[in-house]
DNA sequence: AATGAATGAGTTTTCATTCAT
DNA sequence: TATGAATGAAAACTCATTCAT
């Protein structure tokens, strides 16, 4: 029984986080996700509405999170935009150095919802919108080079930060979270040549 | 009836490479690759030995050509280390871009397969091998950073890039594939620093 | 709150009526019933065994209505045979169009009562044998066609008058009820030939 | 294995009357289905959509059917009106009294179904119409009473046949069919008075 | 008496895979 | 080789009923 008194809710998408990490969104079991949670089956839709319903919130709250954060860092002027981009990547690397089944969960399995009918997109939708406005507040203000592509940096960096937390959180002996970061903000502000 | 005579093996494995990048591997029916392949739905065990299979052909044949090009390229003299890696860079949008559902089903469901049991860990592990030699090679040329950690350079390349051809192919009009590679070499050269 | 203090068992069981003629036995949920009962679902199991039991107790009480009113009826010296049968037939109309819901559940719920196990069996079946006696009678004194088969006619004119009340209960306004009695007793007694 | 070659989809479709006969259509299992047509659970989906695409089409055939048979005796010039009703009385002792199952299914489940979405409605309200219409031409041609309701003696018949039907499939020992139909005639033609 | 959270048995339906033809 | 009808295992989800409070 991992679940205490007033947490039920909160302990059932916990269970589903390492469940769906351990097996994969469609290899999961809701009878596996109760097991892990020390609930009867039937428990898990007094609080969910059904398996998607699960996942769903498992986004909704990280990216919640992350438009949250990137918000306050937006708005912060003792920053430079490139202070707020080493920013940003710490802040990834911290959530979910703190959750390694998160991590795989985000990084793997976003994919199984759709972008229609889900409410974590508003809060997606926003994190990459001012992500873009800090880069291209560098980008005017001179600190980042002017030939970059707002959008493919954008992108190329969350992909890069994805595919190390999902090898990280795979294999955590193998990677210190601090050569990661080290040099993901080596490479993002210098390149890699010598 | 899309496929030639001779073919059908090959015909299948488009097929499926259509279907499993519209719907995912998950959402997907045999009977809809037999359908696109214009075959009855049984003939596709003649084939294959099970869905898993196709998927894990589809894999086999992108890490083996991965393998063989990156095998070829690390043997040659004429090129710089820098020049390896932005080959690499060029080698991989080529691949992709050339194949727009390949690319949706490269980026988004390696993971179902198990890689204890997949036989395209071998060439997927051997490209790494290769790719992390090319890039200690640079650093040891001096050409690149020597505080570059090699793996986390090779990972996060790839899942940025992986990440960019994710966005594209769910949405090429929005993308140019020459910024896209472009940009990431630049990045990687120079950083983002002006 | 529907319900009156001291009255929570009638309570619970005209709830059960009205559910159930909403949305038929088999598509009532217990919750419905206690909600529509103003009480909590739990609560419903102080005072009933089960869901069956519900509906049980309905077919109960209108069989033994059935049952007194026709007791009393066949003793009277004071009424002819066919005077008797009228009465029947406004006794039924009485007691359902007092009570759509009841006619609705009535009509279309019984078959879910296991005849073997059900209390309501001894009123129904004792209804049946005193029905048949009025009859006999009338035929004996010759008021009634001595070619009429008791059982049939006992049986045609309930099945009649059930589904007059199930598509007067679905839809009142498209029936006067005094026009359903009126003509029951018309073709009863005189046939339809003019 | 009652299913014979070729008539695999009729089969399921005889073994789902006589199933939800036995049990009432919510009380049946598409296995006990399958197991009474001799196949696997699964293979009733090949044929039909799901349980109540089965009882949709039990209804469809029934009520296409009468519709066929009274758009016919509808158009006879031979006939007069009470020959009609007597002749739609024999057609419906017939059809029934050869499949008892049907019977049972045919006067307790098409609650069941929504009107809404079921295909079987046209012709179930067709029915009536032109049911309706053949009392109509009886009350003017001079030949039925002209005080009688054409809706309340439509469903007043129909009821009670079903409600002897019912009783006669239940216990087809009990009721000779002869007898059924002799005294329904007798009793709409000449009522029950001697 | 009253509650309502928790239970878990039970059923429909899907679809990868097989195999008789 | 090729077919596609048939299979049957497997899982999400529901809801009557229980029982600790």
């Amino acid at each position: 029984m991992r679940i205490k008194e007033g947490n039920k809710e909160a302990g059932i998408l916990e269970s589903s986080i390492r469940v769906f990490a351990k097996f994969g969104y469609h290899n999961s079991r809701i009878s596996q996700i109760a097991e892990d949670a020390g609930i009867a089956s039937g428990s898990v839709y007094l609080y969910y509405k059904n398996k998607e319903d699960l996942l769903a919130c498992i986004f909704q709250n990280v990216w919640e999170l992350l438009y949250k954060e990137i918000s306050v860092l937006h708005k912060r002027k003792d920053l430079s935009s490139i202070d707020k981009i080493e920013y940003l990547i710490d802040l990834i690397f911290d959530i979910f150095s703190a959750n390694p089944p998160l991590a795989t969960v985000f990084v793997n399995e976003q994919i199984h919802l759709k972008k229609e009918t889900s409410s974590f997109v508003y809060f997606y939708d926003e994190f990459f919108k001012i992500g873009e406005r800090i880069i291209e507040d560098g980008i005017k203000e001179g600190a980042l080079n002017s030939n970059l592509n707002v959008r493919v940096f954008k992108f190329f960096l969350l992909g890069g930060m994805k595919y190390l937390l999902e090898n990280w959180a795979n294999d955590p002996k193998n990677f210190q979270l601090t050569t990661l970061r080290q040099n993901v903000k080596l490479i993002i502000k210098r390149g890699i040549l010598s």
